[in-house]
DNA sequence: AAGAAAGTGAAAACGATTATCAGTATCGAC
DNA sequence: GTCGATACTGATAATCGTTTTCACTTTCTT
């Protein structure tokens, strides 16, 4: 975890920018976190311990964060954007429960298999994908699950 | 195509709903196109024959094509919706060029079955699911593919 | 034809994100 | 350490796609 911080200061100083107090806050914060967190949830994680910082300046760090190669930008069609730590992990891809929110992550390697055989068919260099499924998780399945067909569960 | 324009004004009037001049022409257009549109194209395309249609009319008509299970909203993560024929076809995903934004639709069985396993597989109960995949299409491919290895491609 | 109820468009509101700008902090040079 | 160029900050305003509000108009049933 300190490892990124100075990844992140090393990033900056390469890139002629500088390393204030509020980006480390900010990075802290994020490297913290171990889902996935909004700009705005990290805001709020930062502006429990140092109010001054403003929402702009953790949009702005997310983006440094970004350009260093240590988060990425996930859109998860709610209109917002969720950010994750690009760090050691592989590529994977995410299910998202239509209940609770929760995010997990999973890979397959024969799902990207096949995926770069229909690209190839269709004559299309693959540079990069994006596969969510959406279902309810085992905890919401159990809690939910056992009434009659419940069809309309509100994410579009 | 008329059919459709019938089961509109069908689901219309079972909702309770008014059949207007405005709806009519939207859906029209709607039907008349071939690909994806997004509301802000659709009202280009309507505004063109008649003036007085507000974009406000093409969002709301929009959203009623949807309830009245015609036409599937999409998200591809540039912050617009883009909206498709629900009709006939069955579930398909989609392939978008970086370079021209082309969108071709395609479907897997294969891909399908492997996302169920690793699903239940986690013990999630799967609703709908959303894969996108990103490349060169052949023509950018063909026109742009010559040079050195080219990264950047613009679209994060 | 009449009226209740829904529909319309303009403009304002929205939520997430980005740009502007005046004041502030950082950091390399000395 | 101090100085100063330069980047950074935060408040506010702007953007963009979309939705709400509201006064007025249309539809549709009787």
């Amino acid at each position: 975890m300190h490892d990124k911080l100075l990844q992140f200061q090393q990033y900056l100083h390469r890139a002629g920018l500088k390393a204030t107090r509020q980006r480390e806050l900010i990075a802290r914060a994020f490297f913290a976190t171990t889902t996935h967190v909004s700009a705005e949830g990290l805001y709020r994680r930062v502006g429990g311990r140092h109010p001054r910082i403003g929402l702009v300046t953790v949009y702005r760090t997310l983006k440094l964060l970004k350009d260093a190669g240590l988060a990425h930008e996930r859109q998860f069609g709610d209109g917002r954007a969720l950010f994750e730590h690009a760090s050691s992990e592989r590529h994977h891809d995410h299910i998202i429960c239509t209940e609770c929110g929760k995010i997990t992550e999973f890979a397959s390697v024969e799902i990207e298999a096949l995926q770069e055989q229909v690209v190839r068919r269709l004559g299309f260099h693959i540079q990069y994908h994006k596969l969510e499924l959406y279902g309810r998780c085992r905890d919401c399945s159990a809690a939910a699950g056992k009434g009659p067909g419940v069809h309309a569960i509100g994410v579009g």
